[in-house]
DNA sequence: GTAAGATACTCTCATGTGAGACTAAATTCA
DNA sequence: TGAATTTAGTCTCACATGAGAGTATCTTAC
């Protein structure tokens, strides 16, 4: 790949747009699954994977794992609760910060989109062989690590 | 990637996530670079880029270029088209839909932006050699090929 | 050629988001 | 300890977004 770096910018081959653009579609496309089926919002479908995949959180560690802001953190956890998705307990070590997991309720509505979710991913990579998956994988990590690294 | 269909989701691995949190990264990161010291929004910015790389276009072919909503287009339009960076002419095949084109001013506004992002794409793939990114450049266009066949 | 439908764009309105003030709790430091 | 600072979370407000109505223009079908 040849970039002039003077005058030229292909936005085909540039991330910041082209990635935004396919993440964009990706959410999207995969969001219908769960938007309307389990009435679930992004940050409540993504609070509650989060919940599933790491067990018991806080608000702040959801805001940090998620890359959601805090405002969006509180109102999805304050539905989840009022919905019983959710449950609250008090921490120990930090009384500002309550400790929240999947209720029961919550824990069957995840393991009902797992599935779905696998499924559609499957769908998604069907062209690609494990190989280029798993290299693929691998480079976004690194991309992700270069992005930490310079916050 | 072994994946249990029935119970387990590992978001990192999984792309509806992941991918939007690096693309949202990226987009925040690279958009300090011309947001204050050019005082373009993302809409903006995106409409200039498409201009300067593929020329004369109208809003609809903006809209689905950029996958930006009509709204958003027209906004984003009216603000440059005040602030003389863009120009509309008018279109000799369909009176609604006008021609719109960089200024002199826009050319120059991007050229001044072109080199930033170059250099700030450079620093993020500055881990990867040229063959894993040309690599990942086409699993990721595999990836959006697959998205837009779904639509 | 005209009526009916489709399309490009603008505008209005409802909604979600993020910045920042605020409160309560924890930590730091003297 | 006690005072000053930091931190977690909620709330308010300003703003950007997207859905849908409205208008002008173009296309299709009879």
């Amino acid at each position: 790949m040849t970039t002039d770096n003077q005058t030229t910018l292909d936005l085909k081959q540039f991330l910041p747009y082209s990635l935004t653009n396919i993440a964009m579609q990706m959410s999207e496309q995969f969001s219908e699954l769960y938007q309307q089926q389990f009435d679930l919002t992004v940050p409540q479908w993504r609070i509650i994977a989060n919940l599933a995949q790491y067990g018991e959180r806080t608000a702040k560690e959801l805001c940090d794992m998620a890359q959601m802001d805090k405002s969006t953190v509180s109102r999805a956890v304050k539905s989840l609760l009022t919905r019983n998705l959710i449950i609250a307990k008090e921490n120990p070590e930090d009384k500002r910060a309550n400790l929240l997991s999947l209720s029961v309720e919550g824990n069957r509505l995840h393991e009902q989109i797992v599935p779905l979710a696998n499924e559609w991913q499957a769908g998604l990579v069907s062209d690609l062989d494990s190989q280029e998956l798993k290299q693929f994988m691998n480079t976004l990590s690194k991309l992700s690590n270069h992005l930490n690294k310079s916050v």
